[in-house]
DNA sequence: TATCAATTTTAAGCTTTTTTTAAGTTTTTT
DNA sequence: AAAAAACTTAAAAAAAGCTTAAAATTGATA
């Protein structure tokens, strides 16, 4: 899980990005507004915590510039300006939620997952696409019409996720390092691929009718063939 | 829209419904948990506003309840309990918005709008043109009045595209060499002109009356042929 | 701290797909 | 009819992707 914060205030920043650490979220941290702007484009976050007053380019204008740019990124404010109006103006910029300094982490927590979770999908569930569902609390692979199942390791697991959130949508080999091995990562294009063989074993060996193709140059995407 | 109201407090749970009706929201009332759940589960409503003390069974339990259920209505819930324990508790049980009595009901009102916009939002990422369909998150060419569809690659997807942007206009070899080749490519004239072919050939696979007219000196570009 | 198992990374050889090239045709223009 | 431009196609070359085994790393356990 990918999270942006966008925050000036440093040591703020800082703190933040210590306990969504603690967290298991992979953090990046930018510190005004046209930045954030520019690493929210890039579409690879899994939900933007974004403060309002900001160098070069206030919160508001950024969740607006955003949406008009058609990236549906959470995007949850995290600001000191806590009257009615603003409340009203940001969640109308497009905000997904809106919470106010002094936060309490728990609760910041509590919103985080609510955003990143799929609507109706309580953690700790299950995901299913067709004949498969995938256990996330137990790392484990299974398919409908046989009993066969299968575990699967961390990354097998987080990038079957991605598909699954996303079936029949083309996901590319630079989102899936992103996302998995982090925005710095030096792993490349070979270790998705291998990573993609793996989990073709694992569907094979469940029996499944759902598989991933590689559309080339574009990237993977998670499909039924019936 | 219809919004569902679960509130055992007659005086507030009416003056919510009033609100809601002033801005134009089909609203239906319900007192207890009981009922709530009953009403929910019909899946008809683009919200929910839950309180959580409630006869016969509390919200939190209305909640997971539905989400088991797999019912996925945005919830919202919205009580005195203000402790963050509380607001956990509820956010953790698959709520998607938590606020806490007294509210504003401009703050609700933007909370509301923003748990029911993201319905029918569906992000449809093709481009048409006649009877034709260039579907770009799966790399296919698909005709209106038949079911066969076939796979495009990279340069061929990169060329129909430029061409469906601007459908009935007139496109150079040297355009299109510099946007899909790019600006320093040494690709010639030759090299566009086989792709062309290939696009030709996908075109009439599908059997689309569209076709792509060559101007001679001049360039390219897509037609409809009634 | 040493050991073991699981996970992750790396690298090499292999397969498939895409892209380029080039030669022979066809069409259009003069 | 000749010249220029465009078309088509096969096959060569290049790029992208697949698979696997082995090496390296990590994390848990004794």
């Amino acid at each position: 899980m990918n999270i942006l914060i966008v925050e000036d205030e440093k040591r703020l920043a800082d703190a933040l990005a210590h306990i969504l650490l603690e967290n298991k979220y992979m953090v990046d941290v930018v510190y005004d507004g046209l930045d954030g702007l520019a690493y929210g484009e890039s579409g690879i976050y899994d939900c933007i915590i974004l403060d309002i007053m900001l160098p070069s380019m206030n919160g508001f204008d950024v969740c607006l510039e955003l949406r008009r740019k058609k990236i549906t990124t959470p995007v949850l404010m995290l600001t000191a300006k806590d009257t009615v109006q603003d409340k009203v103006k940001g969640l109308d910029a497009g905000a997904d939620d809106y919470m106010t300094k002094p936060f309490s982490p728990d609760e910041l927590m509590a919103r985080l997952r609510v955003l990143t979770r799929r609507r109706g999908e309580v953690i700790l569930d299950e995901m299913k696409f067709m004949d498969i569902t995938l256990h996330l609390d137990q790392s484990k692979l299974s398919c409908a019409k046989n009993l066969k199942s299968i575990h699967l390791n961390f990354k097998e697991c987080e990038m079957l996720k991605m598909f699954m959130s996303r079936p029949e949508v083309i996901i590319s080999k630079q989102d899936l390092i992103t996302k998995i091995w982090g925005y710095d990562s030096d792993a490349c294009d070979n270790n998705v691929e291998a990573y993609i063989s793996f989990l073709r074993k694992k569907l094979h060996f469940v029996e499944s009718q759902v598989e991933i193709q590689s559309i080339k140059k574009l990237g993977y995407k998670l499909t039924y063939i019936g």
